[in-house]
DNA sequence: ATTCCCTTCCAG
DNA sequence: CTGGAAGGGAAT
Protein backbone atom coordinates (compact mmCIF):
# COMPACT_ATOMS: atom_id res chain seq x y z
CA UNK A 1 0.00 0.00 0.00
CA UNK A 2 2.64 2.61 0.80
CA UNK A 3 4.36 2.43 -2.38
CA UNK A 4 0.74 1.54 -3.91
CA UNK A 5 0.20 3.13 -7.37
CA UNK A 6 3.07 3.24 -9.82
CA UNK A 7 1.75 6.02 -11.27
CA UNK A 8 3.85 6.30 -13.85
CA UNK A 9 3.29 9.54 -16.28
CA UNK A 10 2.30 8.48 -19.13
CA UNK A 11 0.76 11.49 -20.54
CA UNK A 12 2.40 12.23 -24.02
CA UNK A 13 -0.20 11.49 -26.22
CA UNK A 14 -1.97 14.63 -25.03
CA UNK A 15 1.00 16.71 -26.29
CA UNK A 16 -0.27 16.08 -29.77
CA UNK A 17 -3.09 17.13 -29.55
CA UNK A 18 -2.67 19.99 -27.48
CA UNK A 19 -0.91 21.71 -30.38
CA UNK A 20 -3.56 21.09 -32.55
CA UNK A 21 -5.37 23.67 -30.17
CA UNK A 22 -8.31 22.86 -31.32
CA UNK A 23 -11.20 25.54 -30.31
CA UNK A 24 -14.82 24.50 -30.19
CA UNK A 25 -17.65 27.08 -29.78
CA UNK A 26 -20.13 24.91 -27.68
CA UNK A 27 -23.36 25.02 -27.45
CA UNK A 28 -25.05 22.76 -24.64
CA UNK A 29 -28.31 21.87 -25.65
CA UNK A 30 -30.63 23.55 -24.00
CA UNK A 31 -27.97 25.47 -22.78
CA UNK A 32 -28.67 24.17 -19.95
CA UNK A 33 -27.02 20.58 -19.62
CA UNK A 34 -25.67 20.46 -15.90
CA UNK A 35 -26.05 24.05 -15.09
CA UNK A 36 -25.88 22.72 -11.36
CA UNK A 37 -22.55 23.99 -10.98
CA UNK A 38 -24.06 25.43 -8.15
CA UNK A 39 -22.43 26.48 -5.37
CA UNK A 40 -19.21 24.52 -5.32
CA UNK A 41 -17.01 26.47 -7.36
CA UNK A 42 -14.46 24.83 -7.35
CA UNK A 43 -15.01 20.78 -7.60
CA UNK A 44 -11.98 19.21 -7.19
CA UNK A 45 -10.72 15.30 -6.91
CA UNK A 46 -7.83 13.28 -5.22
CA UNK A 47 -5.41 12.73 -7.41
CA UNK A 48 -1.76 11.50 -6.94
CA UNK A 49 0.63 13.93 -7.31
CA UNK A 50 2.39 11.87 -9.92
CA UNK A 51 -0.33 13.11 -12.63
CA UNK A 52 -1.16 16.22 -10.70
CA UNK A 53 2.07 18.05 -12.44
CA UNK A 54 1.50 17.67 -15.68
CA UNK A 55 -1.99 18.27 -16.70
CA UNK A 56 -2.37 21.81 -15.80
CA UNK A 57 -6.02 21.90 -16.09
CA UNK A 58 -7.63 24.75 -14.31
CA UNK A 59 -4.79 25.35 -12.66
CA UNK A 60 -6.22 28.64 -11.11
CA UNK A 61 -7.60 26.23 -8.61
CA UNK A 62 -6.15 24.70 -5.24
CA UNK A 63 -8.27 27.16 -3.71
CA UNK A 64 -7.23 25.46 -0.46
CA UNK A 65 -5.45 22.69 -0.68
CA UNK A 66 -7.68 20.25 1.14
CA UNK A 67 -5.62 19.07 3.69
CA UNK A 68 -6.30 15.79 3.80
CA UNK A 69 -5.87 14.02 6.95
CA UNK A 70 -2.86 12.11 8.41
CA UNK A 71 -3.72 9.37 5.66
CA UNK A 72 -0.65 7.83 5.62
CA UNK A 73 -2.10 6.37 1.70
CA UNK A 74 -4.12 9.31 0.91
CA UNK A 75 -0.86 11.31 1.13
CA UNK A 76 -0.58 10.71 -2.59
CA UNK A 77 -3.71 12.30 -3.57
CA UNK A 78 -3.82 15.63 -4.06
CA UNK A 79 -6.91 17.37 -4.88
CA UNK A 80 -7.64 19.07 -7.99
CA UNK A 81 -10.16 18.66 -10.92
CA UNK A 82 -11.84 20.59 -13.58
CA UNK A 83 -15.49 21.84 -12.99
CA UNK A 84 -18.06 19.80 -13.69
CA UNK A 85 -21.14 19.77 -12.00
CA UNK A 86 -23.26 19.46 -9.02
CA UNK A 87 -21.26 15.76 -8.80
CA UNK A 88 -18.45 17.95 -8.70
CA UNK A 89 -15.87 15.44 -7.21
CA UNK A 90 -15.43 17.26 -4.22
CA UNK A 91 -14.09 15.82 -1.26
CA UNK A 92 -14.78 16.22 2.14
CA UNK A 93 -15.91 19.35 3.63
CA UNK A 94 -12.88 21.15 4.74
CA UNK A 95 -12.27 20.24 8.19
CA UNK A 96 -13.23 23.41 8.56
CA UNK A 97 -10.87 25.70 10.61
CA UNK A 98 -13.27 26.44 13.55
CA UNK A 99 -14.85 23.17 13.98
CA UNK A 100 -13.67 20.07 13.28
CA UNK A 101 -16.71 17.93 12.73
CA UNK A 102 -15.60 15.94 15.61
CA UNK A 103 -13.36 14.25 13.20
CA UNK A 104 -14.01 10.86 14.89
CA UNK A 105 -11.04 11.51 16.99
CA UNK A 106 -11.56 8.27 18.90
CA UNK A 107 -11.02 6.47 15.73
CA UNK A 108 -8.24 8.54 15.34
CA UNK A 109 -6.97 7.78 18.11
CA UNK A 110 -7.08 4.05 17.38
CA UNK A 111 -4.73 4.93 14.73
CA UNK A 112 -7.98 4.45 12.81
CA UNK A 113 -7.20 6.58 9.77
CA UNK A 114 -9.41 9.45 8.51
CA UNK A 115 -10.93 8.07 4.96
CA UNK A 116 -12.01 10.33 2.45
CA UNK A 117 -14.49 9.64 -0.17
CA UNK A 118 -13.72 10.57 -3.34
CA UNK A 119 -17.02 11.47 -5.75
CA UNK A 120 -16.29 11.18 -9.26
CA UNK A 121 -17.30 13.80 -12.08
CA UNK A 122 -20.11 12.64 -14.14
CA UNK A 123 -17.79 12.60 -16.79
CA UNK A 124 -14.47 10.83 -15.41
CA UNK A 125 -18.07 7.97 -14.51
CA UNK A 126 -19.03 8.12 -18.15
CA UNK A 127 -15.38 7.20 -18.95
CA UNK A 128 -14.81 4.57 -16.74
CA UNK A 129 -18.35 2.89 -17.32
CA UNK A 130 -17.50 3.29 -20.86
CA UNK A 131 -14.94 1.57 -21.01
CA UNK A 132 -15.81 -1.18 -18.13
CA UNK A 133 -19.13 -1.91 -20.28
CA UNK A 134 -16.52 -3.64 -22.32
CA UNK A 135 -13.93 -4.65 -20.67
CA UNK A 136 -13.90 -6.03 -17.16
CA UNK A 137 -10.39 -6.37 -16.49
CA UNK A 138 -7.56 -3.73 -17.64
CA UNK A 139 -4.27 -4.32 -17.16
CA UNK A 140 -1.37 -2.19 -15.81
CA UNK A 141 -0.83 -0.31 -18.98
CA UNK A 142 -4.56 0.28 -19.55
CA UNK A 143 -5.62 1.51 -16.29
CA UNK A 144 -2.56 4.00 -16.35
CA UNK A 145 -4.04 5.28 -19.92
CA UNK A 146 -6.87 5.34 -18.97
CA UNK A 147 -6.28 7.25 -15.63
CA UNK A 148 -4.58 9.85 -17.68
CA UNK A 149 -7.99 10.65 -19.74
CA UNK A 150 -9.07 12.35 -17.03
CA UNK A 151 -6.96 12.62 -14.10
CA UNK A 152 -7.64 9.65 -12.20
CA UNK A 153 -4.62 7.67 -10.20
CA UNK A 154 -4.21 4.32 -11.16
CA UNK A 155 -5.09 3.40 -7.98
CA UNK A 156 -8.28 5.07 -8.40
CA UNK A 157 -9.17 3.32 -11.49
CA UNK A 158 -7.78 0.30 -10.14
CA UNK A 159 -10.26 0.56 -7.30
CA UNK A 160 -13.00 1.77 -9.27
CA UNK A 161 -12.64 -1.45 -11.77
CA UNK A 162 -12.71 -3.59 -8.66
CA UNK A 163 -15.67 -2.18 -6.87
CA UNK A 164 -17.68 -2.19 -10.46
CA UNK A 165 -16.93 -5.63 -10.60
CA UNK A 166 -18.02 -6.92 -7.21
CA UNK A 167 -21.16 -4.49 -7.65
CA UNK A 168 -22.02 -6.23 -10.85
CA UNK A 169 -21.10 -9.67 -9.53
CA UNK A 170 -23.53 -9.08 -6.48
CA UNK A 171 -26.21 -7.75 -8.69
CA UNK A 172 -25.70 -10.69 -10.56
CA UNK A 173 -26.36 -13.32 -7.95
CA UNK A 174 -29.00 -11.48 -7.03
CA UNK A 175 -30.72 -12.03 -9.99
CA UNK A 176 -30.12 -15.03 -11.29
CA UNK A 177 -29.35 -16.86 -7.97
CA UNK A 178 -30.19 -19.98 -9.00
CA UNK A 179 -28.27 -20.74 -11.89
CA UNK A 180 -30.59 -23.48 -13.54
CA UNK A 181 -27.62 -25.17 -14.42
CA UNK A 182 -28.13 -22.98 -17.86
CA UNK A 183 -24.68 -23.20 -18.36
CA UNK A 184 -24.66 -20.71 -21.10
CA UNK A 185 -23.53 -17.39 -20.67
CA UNK A 186 -25.71 -15.47 -18.23
CA UNK A 187 -27.13 -12.38 -19.83
CA UNK A 188 -27.19 -10.32 -16.98
CA UNK A 189 -28.67 -6.88 -16.73
CA UNK A 190 -26.49 -4.90 -14.59
CA UNK A 191 -28.25 -1.36 -14.63
CA UNK A 192 -25.27 -0.22 -12.61
CA UNK A 193 -24.09 1.82 -15.27
CA UNK A 194 -25.05 5.09 -15.79
CA UNK A 195 -27.21 5.01 -12.57
CA UNK A 196 -25.54 7.40 -10.75
CA UNK A 197 -27.95 9.32 -8.85
CA UNK A 198 -25.22 11.81 -7.41
CA UNK A 199 -25.14 12.92 -11.32
CA UNK A 200 -27.37 13.22 -14.09
CA UNK A 201 -26.19 9.62 -15.53
CA UNK A 202 -29.04 7.94 -15.08
CA UNK A 203 -30.46 4.73 -16.97
CA UNK A 204 -32.40 2.89 -15.17
CA UNK A 205 -35.35 5.25 -15.65
CA UNK A 206 -34.35 6.69 -19.04
CA UNK A 207 -33.65 9.45 -17.24
CA UNK A 208 -30.77 11.06 -19.45
CA UNK A 209 -30.30 14.26 -19.73
CA UNK A 210 -27.07 14.95 -21.31
CA UNK A 211 -26.25 11.43 -23.36
CA UNK A 212 -29.57 10.26 -23.89
CA UNK A 213 -30.26 8.08 -26.79
CA UNK A 214 -28.84 9.66 -29.49
CA UNK A 215 -29.70 6.95 -31.59
CA UNK A 216 -26.88 6.47 -33.89
CA UNK A 217 -26.31 3.34 -32.04
CA UNK A 218 -26.75 0.10 -33.49
CA UNK A 219 -29.71 -2.40 -32.01
CA UNK A 220 -27.13 -4.72 -31.14
CA UNK A 221 -26.40 -3.95 -27.46
CA UNK A 222 -24.21 -6.73 -25.75
CA UNK A 223 -24.08 -8.33 -28.52
CA UNK A 224 -20.51 -9.19 -29.60
CA UNK A 225 -21.39 -7.92 -33.34
CA UNK A 226 -18.47 -4.21 -33.26
CA UNK A 227 -17.62 -5.40 -30.33
CA UNK A 228 -15.85 -8.40 -31.05
CA UNK A 229 -13.91 -7.57 -33.68
CA UNK A 230 -12.72 -4.48 -32.05
CA UNK A 231 -11.45 -5.83 -28.71
CA UNK A 232 -9.68 -8.51 -30.49
CA UNK A 233 -7.71 -6.04 -32.07
CA UNK A 234 -6.92 -3.95 -29.38
CA UNK A 235 -4.50 -5.74 -28.61
CA UNK A 236 -3.60 -6.74 -24.92
CA UNK A 237 -0.36 -5.27 -25.23
CA UNK A 238 -0.85 -6.28 -21.47
CA UNK A 239 1.29 -9.41 -20.02
CA UNK A 240 -1.08 -12.00 -18.32
CA UNK A 241 -4.50 -10.15 -18.74
CA UNK A 242 -6.01 -12.73 -20.63
CA UNK A 243 -4.70 -15.89 -18.88
CA UNK A 244 -4.54 -15.51 -15.31
CA UNK A 245 -7.12 -12.97 -14.68
CA UNK A 246 -10.40 -13.80 -16.36
CA UNK A 247 -9.43 -16.84 -16.21
CA UNK A 248 -9.68 -16.97 -12.18
CA UNK A 249 -13.03 -15.67 -12.15
CA UNK A 250 -14.54 -18.82 -10.84
CA UNK A 251 -18.13 -16.90 -10.65
CA UNK A 252 -18.61 -16.45 -14.11
CA UNK A 253 -15.73 -16.17 -16.34
CA UNK A 254 -18.02 -16.17 -19.38
CA UNK A 255 -19.86 -13.00 -18.61
CA UNK A 256 -16.73 -11.27 -17.46
CA UNK A 257 -14.35 -11.67 -19.72
CA UNK A 258 -15.77 -11.89 -22.36
CA UNK A 259 -14.37 -8.81 -23.60
CA UNK A 260 -17.58 -7.44 -24.82
CA UNK A 261 -19.63 -8.89 -22.46
CA UNK A 262 -21.54 -6.10 -20.76
CA UNK A 263 -22.84 -6.58 -18.07
CA UNK A 264 -26.31 -5.04 -19.00
CA UNK A 265 -27.53 -5.45 -21.94
CA UNK A 266 -30.79 -3.97 -22.56
CA UNK A 267 -30.73 -1.79 -19.39
CA UNK A 268 -27.78 0.49 -21.05
CA UNK A 269 -28.13 1.01 -24.57
CA UNK A 270 -27.86 4.84 -24.34
CA UNK A 271 -24.37 5.41 -24.68
CA UNK A 272 -22.85 7.40 -27.37
CA UNK A 273 -21.11 6.19 -29.84
CA UNK A 274 -18.73 8.70 -31.89
CA UNK A 275 -17.58 5.89 -34.14
CA UNK A 276 -18.88 3.02 -34.31
CA UNK A 277 -16.44 1.01 -36.01
CA UNK A 278 -12.95 -0.09 -34.36
CA UNK A 279 -12.39 1.97 -31.10
CA UNK A 280 -16.27 3.22 -29.57
CA UNK A 281 -13.51 4.47 -26.76
CA UNK A 282 -13.75 7.71 -25.72
CA UNK A 283 -10.20 7.32 -24.39
CA UNK A 284 -9.49 5.28 -27.32
CA UNK A 285 -10.55 7.64 -29.94
CA UNK A 286 -8.31 10.37 -27.69
CA UNK A 287 -5.29 8.11 -27.66
CA UNK A 288 -5.06 7.85 -31.68
CA UNK A 289 -5.06 11.70 -31.20
CA UNK A 290 -5.32 11.86 -35.17
CA UNK A 291 -8.63 12.22 -35.17
CA UNK A 292 -9.96 12.84 -31.82
CA UNK A 293 -10.92 16.36 -32.47
CA UNK A 294 -13.93 15.56 -34.67
CA UNK A 295 -14.44 13.39 -31.43
CA UNK A 296 -14.30 16.37 -29.50
CA UNK A 297 -16.62 18.48 -31.78
CA UNK A 298 -19.55 15.30 -31.63
CA UNK A 299 -18.62 14.90 -27.93
CA UNK A 300 -19.60 18.86 -28.06
CA UNK A 301 -23.53 18.08 -28.88
CA UNK A 302 -23.88 15.92 -26.03
CA UNK A 303 -21.87 16.84 -23.62
CA UNK A 304 -21.92 20.13 -21.24
CA UNK A 305 -18.70 22.84 -21.60
CA UNK A 306 -17.53 21.42 -18.44
CA UNK A 307 -18.16 18.04 -19.21
CA UNK A 308 -15.55 18.69 -22.08
CA UNK A 309 -13.02 20.12 -20.54
CA UNK A 310 -13.09 17.45 -17.97
CA UNK A 311 -12.57 15.07 -20.92
CA UNK A 312 -10.44 16.68 -22.68
CA UNK A 313 -8.42 18.82 -20.12
CA UNK A 314 -5.66 20.05 -22.90
CA UNK A 315 -7.33 21.46 -25.23
CA UNK A 316 -8.37 25.09 -25.27
CA UNK A 317 -11.93 24.62 -25.17
CA UNK A 318 -13.53 27.86 -26.57
CA UNK A 319 -16.71 28.14 -24.34
CA UNK A 320 -19.01 30.72 -23.38
CA UNK A 321 -19.18 31.12 -19.37
CA UNK A 322 -22.82 30.19 -18.84
CA UNK A 323 -22.63 29.17 -15.66
CA UNK A 324 -25.01 30.59 -12.72
C1' DA B 1 2.32 -7.83 -8.77
C1' DT B 2 -2.83 -8.84 -9.24
C1' DT B 3 -7.29 -10.48 -7.83
C1' DC B 4 -11.60 -11.24 -4.74
C1' DC B 5 -13.81 -10.27 -0.67
C1' DC B 6 -15.16 -7.91 3.34
C1' DT B 7 -15.03 -3.90 5.90
C1' DT B 8 -14.70 0.94 6.94
C1' DC B 9 -16.61 5.27 6.74
C1' DC B 10 -17.46 9.47 4.15
C1' DA B 11 -20.79 12.13 1.07
C1' DG B 12 -25.22 12.88 -0.25
C1' DC C 1 -29.67 5.50 5.92
C1' DT C 2 -27.58 4.21 1.47
C1' DG C 3 -24.11 4.10 -2.09
C1' DG C 4 -19.67 3.68 -3.04
C1' DA C 5 -14.54 4.88 -2.78
C1' DA C 6 -11.00 3.21 -0.40
C1' DG C 7 -8.47 0.10 3.27
C1' DG C 8 -6.92 -4.25 4.28
C1' DG C 9 -6.29 -9.21 4.18
C1' DA C 10 -5.93 -13.63 2.00
C1' DA C 11 -5.15 -16.13 -2.05
C1' DT C 12 -2.98 -16.50 -6.63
Amino acid sequence: MSTGEGDVSTKTRFNALARLNIKLALCPPGSKAPSSRDSSPMPEIYRPEENYASLQMSSAETPHAETISPLPSSMDLLVQDSPDSSTSPRVKPPPTSGEERTVRKEDMAQGKKQKIRTVFSQTQLYVLNDRFQRQKYLNLQQMQELSNIRNLSYKQVKTWFQNQRMKCKRWQKNHWPKESKSNSTPTAEYPGFYSYHQGYLRNTSGNLPIWSNQTRNNPNWGNQTWNSQSWSNHSWNGQSWSNHSWASQTWCPQAWNNQLQNCGEESLQPQIQFQQNSTSDLESILETSGESHSVIQQSAKYFSTQQIMDLFPNYSVNIQPEDV
